[in-house]
DNA sequence: ACTTGAGGCTGACGTTACGTTAGTCCTCAG
DNA sequence: CTGAGGACTAACGTAACGTCAGCCTCAAGT
């Protein structure tokens, strides 16, 4: 007569309990394996049953699965009613909390390569003249006349020429910063003259302008966006790299 | 005498190809044997030897990686310079972005739940007389009084054991909610006949405060967040088994 | 020449939480 | 009694390696 007593003699098959609690039958079955959910008992036909203890326990389960909590972790929690869940919560809520910030990083280095990638196509003006505009603030407004000029007829093939082999300095330098050269290696000095050569096509540094294009390379927000790209820390190498050959080689 | 030359004549073992970039060498074999990144040659020995151009392709490689891209995505991108990088990371930030937001949820959950757990046991009183505050508003100050006199001289003892009382009925309500249960089934029934129990120990509810209860623990948002904590939908169906319960059983 | 230690190689199992067959057995309605 | 529907176990597959275990190779010292 008591409902409760009825209520709880009532038995589910795991077809029963898959479709109630919406897992499948074969999480029900390596529920059981692990032994995170029993059946109330097992026919002598090897059967499941369930009752309604299970679907609550089942509850629960899901409950915390839902938080990506895992199932040992879970397990531990709805073994025993002593468990501090409460602990537990917030252990997994730091560990979410974590991760969410690990995520916001990765997006923003996503953003930063996107920009990158994107703006590479029309890098080549844009890029060239913000470098210049920079150049004005350090020794004056000749150097960048001089700039100017030598590019004023240069053609789009001529831009990309120059891109490109900046790109392949830039990729070299990664490799030496990755084989841990020291800057003072001929490896690579050999690409700083490169380098220089590459720039001389603007203007023409000498013994003090050209490391100071290499400290502006790591004072500047934009161009340090464009080495960080390549490697970690190439702004600051290239720099150093910069600086040497011009107290090797330049008058 | 060019440096490029004798740089990409250099061959790296497996050891040094993972202390230069980090990885282990076990991943360089796996690497290799999924197709991701092949030596540039095999020795008679078996042996695995890395040149330059390696080193900066397991770079690209640890880059993607690092962004929680899977293996086969980066082999995708890696493989051929043709590959649009662009489309592939912003398709990945989506995926990030998704998964933030999915985060964000599961904090606010565990945030509730928290709260719900470090009320209850400070809930006894504090959760009462919210309820009569409110409910002061439905029935006018009368009833509230009636309660207020009635709960009296009660002791810790019993403000937990109604706690406990109601908890059990809730419980006992979302295994039924999951079983799809209708509210007028007879289990359902039998539980709301407990809870009418349980609230006549503070004030007597007719048959038209009784369901008008129940619309609030609908309506009052503090009540919801204790609800929801049970089973999503719980005051809804609490609510509508009170409304059955007084039309069939309160005069 | 021989030994030895460091380093390299190939399996192959373990991890997480199940999905997915495959093959067999049980149960109940007609 | 038979067929359909359901239940069972066993075992592989997934992702990206970590971690042995057992055997091979190389360079250096005796």
């Amino acid at each position: 007569m008591n409902p409760m007593s009825a209520k709880s003699r009532k038995t589910y098959t795991v077809k029963q309990v898959a479709e109630l609690s919406g897992v499948s039958i074969r999480t029900l079955h390596h529920y059981d394996q692990i032994g995170l959910l029993k059946p109330a008992f097992t026919g002598e036909n090897g059967y499941r049953y369930y009752e309604n203890e299970q679907l609550l326990t089942l509850k629960q389960i899901l409950f915390y699965r839902g938080l990506d909590m895992k199932l040992d972790t879970i397990q531990q929690i709805v073994a025993s009613p002593h468990f501090d869940r409460a602990a537990a919560l917030r252990i997994h809520r730091e560990r979410l909390v974590q991760e969410n910030q690990r995520t916001d990083a990765l997006i923003q280095t996503i953003d930063q390569t996107l920009a990158h990638l994107e703006r590479e196509p029309s890098m080549k003006e844009h890029e060239l003249f913000e470098y210049e505009k920079q150049a004005i603030d350090r020794w004056g407004i000749e150097k960048v006349e001089i700039s100017r000029e030598r590019t004023k007829g240069w053609t789009q093939t001529e831009y990309d020429q120059v891109n490109r082999e900046y790109a392949e300095i830039h990729t070299a330098l990664s490799l030496q910063i990755l084989l841990g050269s020291p800057v003072e290696s001929n490896d690579v000095q050999a690409l700083i003259k490169k380098h220089y050569a590459v720039v001389s096509r603007f203007w023409t540094p000498d013994r003090n302008s050209y490391p100071a294009l290499g400290r502006m390379y790591c004072d500047s927000p934009d161009f340090r966006k464009v080495y960080d790209v390549y490697h970690p820390g190439l702004a600051e190498y290239l720099a150093k790299a910069m600086e040497r050959f011009a107290e090797c080689e330049l008058a």
